[in-house]
DNA sequence: ACCTGAACACCGTTCAAGT
DNA sequence: ACCTGAACACCGTTCAAGT
């Protein structure tokens, strides 16, 4: 059994996967936990601080998982593809987009606290990704990161509003086979 | 001075545009328009379908700038170009995403009206991007097209995260450059 | 430390009532 | 046809009060 803090940041996910930051609610969350909404304030004052630790331990997941790129003698186009990969699989463990490609779509109305969270992900998610190209120049390995990453969080965004993995999978062939 | 209708429509395109679905209230639309909330859905009796109808009005008026692709002489690569430039004009002009792209990325919870709409939208510029590329094949062509579109969006959604128009110019460049 | 009930100003929606 | 005030069940947040 997990302590009621996980049990909160668990649901929260959930929620804000299902529908981004205004689907989430203190109260759905507490009911989910078993607890009373304003008790849920007690361990998070507001809901950006809320939303924050869920875009952060998504993030710190996510980048786990990628780890070390090139290691193992893997080649920039492997590596792609297991970048490619994971989205996929973030999609069909989920049936959703990104956690982070849902608040970077609603960065507009987002308090300041969650925008930086996700900022921080993408600028990540770009700096893993350029280390790929570390022979081509500074501003082609950025371009191809930035590409690379748009291109993910847009087939995501597709894929979850068609509910069909593969607006991903078109995508994923065609950077594979282009990014060279 | 235009009608009611028109009006109600203005402010909840700029609102929906600001901060997604949830964040353009009846009450907030009301006062822009200066009626009550309660007349707002004399025109429009549910929020879906005040939003299904700011969706279509962007998407018809999208397209109507796209036009007939490949008239006048122009080659693939100019269209591409053009169809990347649309974006990035939508962008400075709003300083945020596109509508259909900011809804796509909330489309778990939108209702079903809205949605179709928003899926409507993204087929429509995967078809007009298709016809770019009719003599390869209708796989190929589905993939660029796709491809072209998802980091198109993910590109606004980025660039809107992080404020700087850079993201969608370097996501431009390599399309541009790369799809061939 | 952790939880609670009650209150506040918000929200979408409905409806009987006005012109 | 177009608008309105009042009500309903929701929302985030606060706070005094309980253990």
């Amino acid at each position: 059994m997990s302590d009621t803090r996980t049990q909160i940041l668990d649901a929260a996910e959930k929620f804000i996967r299902r529908g981004g930051y205004n689907d989430c609610s203190f109260r759905e969350v507490a009911v989910a936990v078993g607890i009373k909404s304003a008790s849920v304030h007690h361990h998070f004052p507001a809901k950006q601080d809320l939303a924050a630790a869920v875009a952060l331990r998504y993030a710190e997941n996510f980048l786990a998982i990628l780890g070390q790129p090139l290691s193992a003698g893997a080649t920039p186009r492997d590596e792609i593809a297991r970048y490619c990969a994971l989205f996929r699989s973030a999609f069909i463990a989920g049936g959703r987009a990104c956690l982070c490609g849902i608040l970077s779509n609603e960065s507009a109305l987002l308090p300041e606290l969650v925008k930086s969270e996700v900022v921080a992900f993408a600028q990540a998610n770009v700096a893993w990704l350029e280390q790929l190209f570390a022979g081509e120049g500074v501003e082609t390995a950025r371009r191809k990161a930035r590409f690379i990453y748009s291109a993910m969080q847009g087939a995501m965004a597709a894929s979850a509003l068609n509910q069909d993995v593969r607006w991903l999978d078109d995508v994923t062939e065609w950077i594979v086979r282009g990014v060279h």
